[in-house]
DNA sequence: CTTGACTCCGTACTGGAGTACGGAGTTTAG
DNA sequence: CTAAACTCCGTACTCCAGTACGGAGTCAAG
């Protein structure tokens, strides 16, 4: 983890910069356990296909004391579904180029490749 | 198809400048149908899946008349293969994320929340 | 012949997640 | 005690595919 990593975490405002006094020993930062607990819990968050803004949003969520884990659980609900429609494009593509592949001789100037003609073609 | 995306392709050098004599009148830009064709085709291209710079790649590939029909499948082939690689992960995150929601009660505050908690969680 | 809409050019900005730079202060190992 | 290695800070840069800006020139319609 790069230092910074951190001090742009800060400039964002997914973590709290340590106060002047108490969390800084001559300038330097000194941060308490509560702080490099939710570092970890952002590169999990990020791990699980979130952006930062996004986790910052997720992280507002849990300050109002509210009944949250119905709007937390619909954040992640629409993750879910953004994820499978990239996997459907990407299937799509996938198949595509598969096809064209395939169908190509791979010998000879790519002038007569399926391939390139694809990409001319239409 | 905006006028500056077309200076953005001829800075990156995808699509040739037309030459101030003859395809310049005044001033002004005027394609001969090569070029137009030439578009067309890098739009496939990225539709496709390719970035700005490989198609720039492929591109060059055709240039040299020697049997690059094989160059080009195989990067094709390679691009399949990322995107294979794309595919798996985001399934993996996927059935992560579902599970989360599953287990999670989706009433209360979120501090109580399995996916909240999956965020703190180690 | 004027007005509005287009084009030219180089440069700078967007968003996302950092990374790099440079000068000053500080800490630590020898 | 000094030199190397770290930290501080703000700003600017990276990549990618464009998009926007602003001032000047140009083209078509009325």
């Amino acid at each position: 983890m790069h230092v910074e990593t951190i001090r742009y975490y800060e400039r964002l405002g997914l973590i709290p910069r340590p106060a002047p006094r108490g969390g800084l020993s001559a300038g330097y930062r000194h941060y308490p356990a509560s702080t490099i607990d939710r570092i970890r819990s952002i590169k999990r968050a990020q791990d699980f296909g979130f952006s930062l803004r996004e986790i910052n949003e997720l992280y507002a969520m849990t300050a109002g004391n509210d009944s949250s884990c119905g709007a937390m659980c619909a954040k992640v609900d629409q993750k879910v579904r953004e994820i499978e429609a990239r996997i459907a494009s990407l299937i799509e593509l996938r198949d595509e180029l598969r096809g064209l592949v395939e169908q190509s001789a791979r010998v000879g100037p790519a002038t007569n490749c399926k391939v390139f003609k694809a990409f001319q073609a239409r």
